[in-house]
DNA sequence: AGCCGTAGAGAACGGTCGTTCTCGATATGA
DNA sequence: TCATATCGAGAACGACCGTTCTCTACGGCT
């Protein structure tokens, strides 16, 4: 195993920083994980934590980025193989479904950040609208390509499947939000 | 100007702390609002609050479950006079859309409590559920008077709404739900 | 009037937070 | 080889948290 270089081991360094980071604000909350927790879990001194990130909010926002950029990719890469519109805006509802039952799945990271956060920071506050209108500009580009006008309801569905399935710990909501939008786009 | 009695004066003292949480706890998080602050803004002694509640904790579930009180009668009181069956689940929605437009509305408490202290808390997360079970077992009592099998997602549209608004502050969301369960409903 | 239980105001306590500093060890380069 | 710069480990710092304690003052009763 060759040694690796030090610019590449800055960047592996840097992911483990933001994996421990990111799965401990997802699991117990932000407010409730202290630098030195992330120290603990992510095995890098706090000094380099610092030199990564200059503050806690600065971690937060490179986890909250990351992030979406991984589930947004993530969902792209499951709903877009699918040809037909119709069933691809479906798609979206069985990504979600997966999504609900992962162990340890916590509801929307984002959303629990604004609830967390979206009070007393303002840079959270726009991590978090910049994701959700990155989502809801994904969902009415899909639903657009059927030409039927209920992108609004669609995404609405998402949201409150997400939201409700975050807070009641079950994923039946996944499944009520997709018979609804296989009506609307009547498909049987 | 008579002297209130003894008891009066507790009760309005409790109402007095309970409006005081409720206001600094909504507007800029649970977490954020130390105890200090409390005392200040609803003008009782520290000491006093500690025997009204004896910690943090079980003032914020009095202020939730308060909260849930007003909030739930609110809805009801400006739904049920309303007839029509299917009107009278158009009319949650224009009762979301004001809500939305109120100044300082900064989304559900519940969802941001949820957020916060829903995975340190079990008697928050507790509070959170039986909030949203109500509302929607409600919602679904008031659908059901129309003959039409779309309980769920009219409350996943109101969830979604909710939690869109809350994001985004802006009110559009509730025209948006509203129109599509006007849609489902057949209504033109 | 004089005692006593209770009140309010705010200091104090133990703990934790985000962030910085100290200090000994290690690596680097001429 | 030796000076110098950099690093990791963790103590230290100042601020703030939730909660409790101290101390003074007052009110009601005999």
């Amino acid at each position: 195993m060759p040694a690796p270089i030090p610019e590449e081991q800055h960047r592996m360094d840097r992911d483990a920083l933001l994996d421990a980071a990111e799965r401990l604000f997802y699991a117990r909350g932000i407010q409730a994980i202290g630098m030195d927790a992330v120290r603990a879990a992510s095995g890098l001194p706090l000094k380099r934590i610092y030199r990564f990130f200059a503050t806690k909010e600065d971690l937060v926002l490179a986890v909250l980025n990351r992030r979406d950029q991984r589930w947004r990719a993530s969902l792209t890469a499951y709903v877009e193989p699918v040809t037909d519109p119709r069933e691809r805006v479906l798609a979206i509802f069985d990504w979600l479904a997966d999504w609900f039952a992962e162990p340890g799945f916590r509801g929307c990271a984002w959303i629990n950040a604004h609830g967390e956060l979206g009070a007393s920071s303002a840079a959270v506050l726009a991590e978090v609208r910049s994701h959700k209108r990155a989502f809801h500009d994904q969902v009415a580009q899909w639903v657009h390509a059927t030409q039927l006008p209920v992108a609004e309801p669609v995404f609405l569905l998402a949201e409150g499947a997400i939201v409700t399935a975050g807070i009641s710990g079950e994923p039946a909501p996944a499944r009520h939000a997709r018979a609804a939008v296989a009506s609307m786009l009547g498909v049987s």
